[in-house]
DNA sequence: CTACCTATTGTTATATTATATCATACTAGT
DNA sequence: ACTAGTATGATATAATATAACAATAGGTAG
């Protein structure tokens, strides 16, 4: 893990925070959806690190916040979150993170730097629709779409140049 | 797991089995890659049952035909298949299948429907081009992109209708 | 052809990720 | 307060994956 995980780039994180956390609060008003503590908790420590993190992290921080200390208790709470739009699946990574762009109807789009970990969410509208091609000449009706694209992001590309 | 697994479609399977086959002995002569027994019957067992196995399922059927029956011993073939492009691994599942688009320049895009499991792999150029762009915003350089979405394949849609 | 080097395989052990299950506690609606 | 549905806590275990080292096979320079 480096120094480059938020994102790639620069940003106002308080605002990112800010943003994640009221749409989470939308949610509740809106469809009614349960933000119990653990919920919420495991929420904040993803937008907080903005970064990919695997269950067993996101179980630390919460056992350490005084709940309880087992897998089921981090993993019902990053399912949650994930099913309601508030978190992705990284699967090529085990690992979770906070979505940066919720209530977008989105089909998130990640960029993997194989070199420091640090993963982007880039939306991908237009991905999105080139997919639902392709789905669409094998009758295949489409739910859910995961892209994960593995490479090099710009800082350690720039660090690979220095040497 | 269901029998609606090779593809959605019916399909002539002697013949995608030596396309694939044939395309591996290509990179042995072209290459020089080495396509042991272990290696050459692992592709077979993928090949043979065109559908997403997990490592442990290809081992049995290693051990079964006498090669070593730990954990590394599949996952060492399956890695070198995947390395040279001639088999895909499905993170969402956990699993690995044959890649039935051999040396073609492809993105695979992966239908897994989540009723029966049944994996099929399009190719997907257009879908490349457009996350090229999005990775391009980001001044991401793209080594390898794996597109994995979920649905419901056409087999069984028409199940649900009929129920 | 032999000695060496490298890639591959076999084996043991263990790490990492994830889920099933059941008991307990909370929440909302009546 | 009662109850039906949810959510949490805790125990146990399953499923997936890798590290590390020994043994073997294959190619190649001398």
């Amino acid at each position: 893990m480096s120094d480059h995980s938020p994102a790639f780039h620069d940003h106002n994180h308080d605002t990112c925070t800010h943003d994640v956390l009221h749409h989470a609060e939308e949610l509740v008003r809106r469809d009614g959806i349960r933000l119990t503590p653990v919920r919420r908790r495991t929420l904040e420590i993803l937008v907080s690190e903005h970064r990919a993190m695997g269950a067993y992290e996101v179980l630390d921080r919460l056992a350490a916040d005084g709940f309880g200390n087992q897998p089921p208790v981090a993993y019902r709470a990053l399912e949650f979150l994930v099913e309601h739009g508030l978190a992705h699946r990284i699967n090529r990574l085990n690992a979770f993170a906070a979505c940066m762009h919720p209530g977008e109807a989105h089909s998130p789009l990640f960029l993997i730097c194989q070199a420091c970990e640090a993963v982007a969410e880039a939306p991908s509208d237009p991905v999105r629709t080139a997919v639902e091609q392709a789905a669409a000449q094998h009758d295949f009706a489409v739910e859910r779409v995961n892209i994960e694209v593995l490479g090099t992001c710009p800082a350690c590309a720039g660090d690979a140049k220095e040497c």
